[in-house]
RNA sequence: GGCAGGUUGUCCGAGCGGCCAAUGGAAACGGACUGUAAAUCCGUCGCGAGAGCUACGAAGGUUCGAAUCCUUCACCUGCCA
């Protein structure tokens, strides 16, 4: 598969595009100078923009020009939400998470040798700009009529809390993120996901209106599972990319567990699996669904992409000793203290009771919680299901001697470490 | 500016002086089952071992007793200026 534009459809990650035909036209003219970009709305980037970022590597295999930018600039104004307004950050919290993201995108892209990818940040020509410039040279191009159709703004519009100025702006100031790397790189496609579609083509309009050039965009699509629901949500919490708020160990297991009617989808937009793989994966969870085949494949490569190889290894070492068949208490000293050393876990004294532990352990929220589990037959120490709620860590508890497994329900895992 | 209505647990949404930690639905979690999958059925779902404590926009008040009544404040919605 050559054309890049064809096998990215092929792998899901095209939603909507403006002119198709002109797009692939100018892919195929030769390399072409495309930017993506990520506002610093947390210390980490997350699942979504791991679309992003694997969208942007595959146009930097295909020879084309990459440019990633973290939104310094827009950042600091939020792009409004269709349900409520952002709560400013401060510069400096903005600053540094975008110092972090920017460190955080390095190993998705090369940004060495003949096809360099560039590191921006809109900050950079936003901050010079005062506000009169701002609305006359860039504000004269833009109309609130159009502005206002936009989803985000007119379900803010319609919202009981409306829409303030400050975020209302940020569609203009992302577009002349597109007008000034065009002018700058020549930069005439911009990707983004499928909320961002109006944010996109203000761009692509504010380009051709100023400087008379067609440009592009296309958006990914916003991947759900069976039910309709989002990805990208593990017990509540976002999957995020940084190791310190999604651990390796959380971040495998969260792939291990797609459900079998999405796990072929996501192999394909997350891995660079060709079809014939892809197709054979599809087949063994046909045929053999127990395997995991598939979903082992997908939690491997996504891991080792986020997090490398010998992080992946770990965690897939961990998970086979902890969810295998295996009795945990044969297992060897180093191998279970590498195992639970990727799980969440606490330091307790000899004699903690085991509500305390699971509580402590962070595997429920509550001693109530933690009563309840035991009550429902969901808790276990070291794979042996624990009926008495008043039951407290002994001390032959403790596998060779440091640590004792603790597991709510099928597959959550925490260890309890002796103190 | 005037008048009327609203603000309930993660979300939606009942309750309108005691039987309310608060009906119902969704989400979530656990069990039964396989496969660390889905579906289904059952259960759980504020904190606390318990007594009890904290919760129904905020602050006061009435009452033996308030999510429920009164006052003030904030925000929203509708109608009239």
């Amino acid at each position: 598969m050559t054309d890049i534009f064809d096998e990215l459809q092929w792998r899901g990650l095209v939603a909507q595009s403006t002119d198709e035909a002109a797009l692939r036209e100018a892919l195929a003219e030769g390399p072409l100078t495309l930017y993506c970009g990520f506002d610093p709305t947390a210390p980490s980037l997350h699942f979504g923009n791991l679309v992003q970022l694997v969208v942007l590597r595959h146009f930097q295999r295909a020879g084309h020009r990459v440019i990633c930018l973290v939104g310094g600039s827009t950042g600091l104004i939020g792009d409004p939400r269709p349900t409520s307004e952002r709560v400013l950050k401060t510069k400096e919290q903005t600053a540094d998470w975008v110092a972090r993201i920017q460190e955080q995108v390095r190993p998705f892209l090369d940004f060495e040798g003949d096809n360099a990818a560039l590191l921006v940040n809109n900050l950079d020509w936003t901050a010079p700009i005062s506000a009169l410039d701002f609305l006359r040279d860039i504000g004269k191009h833009f109309r609130v009529n159009h502005m206002v159709r936009k989803e985000a703004v007119a379900a803010r519009l319609e919202s009981e809390q409306g829409i303030s100025y400050t975020e209302f702006s940020y569609q203009i100031l992302q577009a002349l993120d597109f007008l000034e790397l065009y002018r700058a790189h020549g930069c005439t496609l911009q990707t983004g996901g499928a909320d961002q579609w109006g944010n996109l083509t203000a761009g692509v309009d504010l380009v051709h209106r100023v400087e008379g050039a067609s440009v592009h965009c296309f958006t990914t699509p916003l991947l759900t599972d069976a039910a309709g629901t989002k990805f990208g949500k593990s017990e509540g919490n976002a999957v995020w990319l940084g190791a310190d708020m999604t651990s390796p160990y959380a971040f495998y297991q969260y792939w291990i567990n797609v459900e079998d009617a999405s796990v072929v989808k996501l192999l394909k937009v997350f891995t660079d699996r060709t079809p014939e793989e892809i197709a054979a994966a599809e087949e063994q969870v046909a045929q053999e669904p127990f395997r995991r085949t598939a979903q082992r494949i997908l939690a491997a490569d996504v891991t080792t992409l986020v997090h490398g190889a010998e992080a992946t290894a770990a965690v897939q070492a961990a998970s086979e000793a902890l969810f295998g068949r295996g009795d945990l208490t044969a297992l060897d000293p180093a191998t279970l203290g590498d195992a639970t050393a990727e799980l969440p876990g606490a330091d307790l004294e000899v004699g903690t009771s085991l509500v305390d532990a699971l509580v402590a352990t962070g595997l429920v929220d509550s001693r109530n919680a933690a009563r309840r589990t035991i009550g429902e037959g969901g808790a276990s120490l070291n794979n042996v299901k624990l009926t008495d709620p008043e039951q407290a860590l002994g001390e032959h508890d403790f596998l060779a001697g440091q640590v004792a497994v603790l597991k709510r329900g099928r597959r959550n895992l925490a260890a309890a470490r002796k103190a």
